[in-house]
DNA sequence: TGTACATCAGTGAACGCGCGTTCACTGATGTAC
DNA sequence: TGTACATCAGTGAACGCGCGTTCACTGATGTAC
């Protein structure tokens, strides 16, 4: 049996180990932090057992919230589409939509779109849903027929339409006090006019 | 003194309430996961107590990790930028170092550009340095003046920069699921494609 | 070279906390007679 | 209309967990003599 041997180490090592550790525990992608089942139930002054009267655990109903959220999300962006308008303004509207809704309701925004492997790795694929993506590519191709290239074609350019939403909505989230120079639909617009090219 | 007056709802009502609640406690921005004090420990074979030796706190222990890797961030951008290099060329550098440093580090990344209000709001405020903006939009306007026309100015388009860029390294790290018909040096120059307008 | 001692890096037990989940229960409601 | 009863939504105590932090300690190292 080998005696206890007490490690000691010289001067900052183990400083610097701990920092590597952490580093190292800090480097692959962070869960965000999901609202308690008994912060759900104080919230409703009820009793955190009777919960699961209705859900058959935390992660069910986080599961239900966030099913729910990702249809109100899909709502609000494709009610701010009106079928009786040019395509660039429909783009548009969509694109503002999306914006708004992001930065309106932030922590269901990251819950959606940056929780990469939370709830069992289920929700690391959500994504705007085939119709919207549908009816982005078809604008953006209505949109490129009425003379603009669109280079690359309809699929790479509404990725990168939905990419720069994305990057536009979790700044303003999270750099609440970075001093934006441009307004959120100011952002919107430089964006889009990249489709113009 | 009012009897114990026990709630009882029909139905699916409390079901609704908790939905609700947790859509409500979910709604405002949610922090990242941070790795425990007793992780760290526990990865460098230590007693949790032996931080203390070093740290003064778990809060302290995390800050003194992500100013590290802010600075190693800064450090891998900067570095990648040869000022014996055409303007358009150094940008394009810059914004590929950018997102790979994002991509390969995810966590971290999170932790210091998708943490809203972590570390008593310290970190709200995190972002690239003076001198990286400076060099930026330095390059902008070089080429700005190389005949681009760089329609709202040079800072405006540094904060779209900034912006698109966040949107590709972030729903990158968070959908790795999502079939990516671009490659992530495609997105960056298609990118900065916007920036030759 | 050998011994006594001060230093101080790391230990181990303990604390109070909030968490998800379980269990046997209770008591208001609605129905059957 | 009045009473007995089954239903079942919500309760309250308890569990084991990992957490951050505290405290008094211990024992290896390096120095002074």
């Amino acid at each position: 049996m080998v005696a206890q041997e007490r490690q000691r180490r010289e001067g900052d090592q183990l400083r610097h180990e701990l920092l590597a550790a952490a580093t190292a525990l800090a480097v692959s992608p962070r869960p965000v932090v999901i609202p308690s089942l008994r912060a759900v139930a104080r919230a409703c002054g009820v009793s955190p057992t009777a919960v699961y009267r209705h859900f058959a655990s935390q992660g069910a109903l986080t599961r239900a919230v966030l099913t729910a959220e990702l249809q109100a999300f899909e709502r609000a962006v494709l009610t701010a589409d009106d079928p009786g308008r040019e395509p660039v303004e429909r783009l548009r509207d969509l694109a503002h939509a999306y914006a708004v809704w992001g930065v309106g309701n932030p922590g269901l925004y990251q819950l959606l779109f940056e929780s990469a492997d939370q709830l069992e790795r289920e929700w690391a694929s959500v994504e705007p849903s085939a119709e919207l993506v549908a009816r982005t590519t078809e604008l953006l191709e209505a949109h490129a027929a009425a003379g603009r290239p669109a280079a690359p074609g309809p699929v790479p350019a509404a990725e990168h339409l939905w990419t720069s939403l994305h990057g536009l909505v979790s700044l303003r989230i999270h750099k609440p006090a970075h001093p934006w120079v441009t307004d959120l639909a100011g952002s919107v617009d430089h964006l889009l006019r990249g489709f113009d090219a």
